[in-house]
RNA sequence: GCGGGGAUGCCGGAGUGGACAAACGGGAUGCGCUCAAGACGCAUUGGCUCAGUGCCUACGAAGGUUCGAAUCCUUCUCCCCGCACCA
């Protein structure tokens, strides 16, 4: 067995690819080879999500993303645009804060190894990327940007502070992400109940955008399902907006149903609601707190089918045109922070109220009845959500419920009871972290002058180094950070400790590409106006609602402020599908089931993974890794490279012509529309008919290492240079199909070829049944047919000695008159 | 619950009205090469039948449209993903 293996590993070195690779990475970065500027071509920019740099490096997830997006850029470069294809290490975050609590590693060389380690494994992917432009956005270079569009935004009135209520983690002494409550409990102490804090936090004023954001994704070439998922997200209604009279004062209510207003029957007032205590009477406080301490330690979204709770507030208001008194309840089921945190409730319309008055015992009044069933309020089983007429609604009774909205909407403006109104369901992007290994923001507070923006000539506030981990917040705790002067008045103020959310990093990166190196501005305007926008994005799903909308939010507002001049980021996105271990499921270090890139580098070569990668499905699919496929797929790279060694030069014949230029023309449609994996077929089909030529063209050579150059680049080059090419193949222009070449001719004869191989099988077989040994076979063929059946071709083929006729052939052998039954497309066939 | 996407041969996965028993790859089997194994080449890989033919059964299930359906329509089952009390 040892001896085999052996064997096979010396016969894979035949072909050194690790030293090829080597050798044309090198020269790619010295001749500076994907280095760009701008100019007067025609620009494409391609760029993938940049990663979070982990420290365990690279995994096959990430090599897929590049690669999908390297092919793209490569194939747009080799088409003459002037392509940007940047790289850039989203470097702020969680991870590297707490390796450095845990293992007591800065973030800031947690970071930098991590980035080294990135750099080195996608630089062995072959990536042609502008190396020059890397940002990492944990330098003071990047992040001083953050800050001074925080202090623009701030100055527009796009960034506000108030009062939130947040996750947090009393053992931490620190606010959580979302993401970081499990199940009530802080991710790293599952014996801690995550509490509720109200606390000042910095927004970023989004839903100022809601419309524009809503509007424009309809425009962009997105896959179907993330922009539906953004459109949910955004989540914009119609309705009105009612004003219930509480203790004199005018509160709103939305709903989207104000034909059943005269179906309300209480309000529901939420629990997080900021004014909820006003309305609470003296007597019903005790109760009214200790249900509210009560939902606290279930606030939690995870309870997933949460039950309906409530308790009387003892108020009551005024309903805005019956002038009932409608008692107000405090609910858990109403978001405080859509619409005014208060709903009227329908019960016999609305399926959560009516839940909730069965359970309080509130009455229920119908007031929308279908015309085919009789309904009773006090039978009813369930909310009524259908349409139909209008009841017990006084001038408005026997109107169409569709018609009486309009109705109710307009006689509530005519008394300036009411509005037409439009929610959304997005809401403001909350940026403010309690965490150290981030933007710190750049805010001051003065006793005096209160909330104070930094001079932007003050910018970068520097993260310090020397801070203590462990204990809540690092910046709070350094004297040094904290402690400052008003920018106002020069006297003694506090910093903000609090630092940006790293999604504000990642929501310009890429305007930020296009100039890196600027060092007075963010950016140059020319430059982002020749670059933006990213013509091609590619990342995955898991960022529709979060970096995919702050992003475009980013983009619109430094419009507004004339930095960009474009309104979209990225005008076609592609989600490639997620690879899943060997087993089938998703890769992981505790199923052991994780594949490394570098080790398949090592192992099979850069240009086979590059390609198994891609063949496997199509991109955008979810799939598994197979070691028979990457195995097979090196034998096939290796395949090519020793073909092609020994390829001889001539002339074409008409026939691989006709398939080479076919090929050029599906394969530029295929990558164009990332079906990579039909591109990888085509080449192969191409590959085996190369395979099957005495000798061919060697343009047409060329052209198949263009095509061959997107994939496996490193061999590509490697032959392109060895049939005498001076530049790169990787920078030359993309084979241009010539039509007139293509002759569909040849897919029919080659489909009568595989016919009459077929039935000469199929004979055989028989014959080898009856037990007959056949040792030659015979074709008879119409003459102008001949050409189509190469005699070398069939007998390897078919293992037979073999002989070909023309069937007008006067010195043919044909004993048993054969010929005779050849028709078009159809040789006759004898065997003996 | 709402929204989106799927279900194809042993497996992965193409295919969106005829040229489909269905690309391509993997696996398996057989043959060739070879002392032998690997590698390589060729063939087979739904069933029956047969000198290259013909038939049947098949693309989640059941119906329908059509001269004709894996492909279009309807209903159902199952799977995946996203959102989740948004009034």
């Amino acid at each position: 067995m040892n001896k085999i293996n052996k064997f096979n590993l010396s016969k894979e070195k035949v072909v050194d690819f690790a030293k090829i690779e080597k050798k044309w990475q090198e020269l790619w970065e010295k001749k500076k080879a994907f280095v760009v500027k701008e100019g007067k071509k025609r620009k494409c920019y391609v760029l993938e999500m940049f990663p979070y740099p982990s420290a365990s490096g690279l995994h096959v997830g990430h090599a897929f993303n590049y690669i999908i997006g390297d092919i793209y850029a490569r194939f747009k470069r080799m088409q003459g645009f002037n392509v940007l294809y940047p790289m850039g290490y989203d470097a702020f975050g969680l991870p590297a804060e707490n390796a450095a609590i845990k293992a007591g590693e800065h973030p800031k060389k947690y970071t930098e190894n991590a980035i080294n380690n990135f750099v080195m494994q996608q630089k062995r992917l072959g990536l042609s990327y502008d190396w020059g432009r890397m940002i990492k956005t944990c330098d003071a270079d990047y992040y001083k940007w953050n800050q001074y569009f925080f202090l623009k935004f701030f100055k527009k009135g796009l960034v506000y502070r108030k009062k939130s209520s947040v996750n947090w983690c009393p053992k931490c002494k620190s606010v959580l992400a979302n993401e970081q409550v499990h199940n009530g409990k802080c991710w790293r102490h599952d014996d801690v109940d995550v509490e509720i804090k109200s606390l000042e936090q910095w927004f970023f004023r989004i839903s100022n955008y809601a419309e524009e954001l809503l509007q424009d994704v309809q425009k962009l070439d997105w896959p179907e399902r993330i922009k539906i998922m953004q459109e949910n997200w955004i989540g914009k209604s119609e309705g009105t907006e009612i004003f219930f009279e509480i203790n004199s004062e005018k509160w709103a209510v939305f709903t989207t149903r104000p034909d059943t207003l005269f179906g309300v029957t209480f309000l529901v007032i939420s629990a997080q609601h900021p004014r909820l205590m006003e309305i609470v009477k003296e007597e019903n406080k005790k109760e009214v707190e200790e249900f509210l301490r009560k939902i606290k330690s279930t606030s939690e979204k995870d309870n997933i089918n949460l039950e309906k709770e409530g308790v009387f507030s003892g108020s009551y208001a005024i309903h805005p045109l019956t002038k009932e008194k409608i008692p107000i309840w405090i609910g858990n089921f109403v978001v405080a922070d859509y619409g005014s945190g208060m709903v009227m409730a329908v019960p016999a319309h609305d399926q959560r109220d009516f839940e909730f008055a069965k359970k309080y015992n509130l009455p229920i009044k119908l007031v929308v009845v279908p015309l085919d069933e009789k309904l009773s309020s006090n039978t009813l089983k369930e909310a009524y959500l259908g349409n139909g007429v209008m009841i017990n609604s006084e001038e408005f009774n026997d109107l169409e419920n569709v018609e009486a909205m309009e109705h109710i909407t307009k006689a509530l403006e005519m008394k300036k009871l009411g509005k037409k109104t439009v929610n959304y369901k997005l809401r403001d992007w909350l940026i403010s972290r309690q965490r150290y290994w981030g933007t710190p923001i750049p805010i001051i507070y003065c006793e005096k002058c209160g909330i104070v923006p930094e001079k932007e000539d003050n910018l970068p506030i520097v993260l310090p180094e020397k801070v203590k981990f462990g204990e809540g917040n690092p910046l709070s705790t350094n004297e040094e950070f904290v402690n400052t002067k008003c920018p106002k008045c020069g006297r003694k103020a506090k910093r903000e400790t609090d630092t940006m959310d790293t999604f504000v990093d990642s929501s310009w990166y890429f305007l930020r590409f296009c100039d890196s190196a600027n060092s007075k501005v963010p950016f140059d305007k020319k430059k982002v106006d020749y670059w933006m926008p990213v013509d091609q994005y590619i990342g995955g799903a898991e960022h529709a609602c979060m970096h995919l909308i702050y992003a475009r939010f980013f983009c619109k507002a430094l419009r507004d402020f004339g930095f960009v001049s474009v309104s979209e980021p990225f005008k076609r996105l592609f989600n490639q599908g997620m690879i899943h271990g060997e087993d089938g499921f998703v890769m992981s270090k505790s199923r052991g089931n994780v594949v490394n890139p570098s080790d398949m580098i090592n192992k099979y070569s850069a240009d086979s993974l590059r390609l198994f990668l891609v063949s496997m499905a199509s991109p955008d699919k979810d799939t598994q890794w197979s070691t028979n496929g990457i195995e097979s797929m090196h034998k096939f790279v290796t395949k090519i490279f020793e073909h092609c060694k020994k390829i001889k030069f001539g002339k074409s014949s008409k026939r691989f012509e006709s398939k080479i230029n076919k090929t050029i023309k599906e394969l530029t449609n295929e990558i164009e529309n990332f079906r990579y994996n039909i591109a990888i077929i085509k080449l192969r089909e191409l590959f085996s008919e190369m395979e099957r030529e005495e000798e061919i063209a060697k343009s047409d050579f060329g052209s198949f290492i263009k095509m061959l150059s997107l994939f496996c680049p490193h061999i590509a080059e490697e032959l392109w240079c060895r049939i005498g090419s001076k530049n790169f193949v990787s920078l030359a222009d993309w084979p241009v199909c010539d039509e007139k070449k293509i002759d569909e001719k040849f897919e029919e004869m080659d489909k009568n070829f595989e016919k009459a191989i077929e039935d000469i099988n199929n004979i055989l077989k028989i014959m080898k049944e009856k037990g007959k040994e056949i040792e030659k076979v015979y074709l008879y063929v119409l003459p102008k047919e001949i050409e189509g059946y190469n005699e070398k071709e069939l007998a390897k083929r078919i293992g037979k000695e073999i002989k070909v006729f023309a069937v007008n052939d006067k010195k043919k052998y044909d004993p048993e008159n054969k010929s005779g039954k050849a028709k078009p497309g159809k040789p006759g066939i004898y065997v003996e």
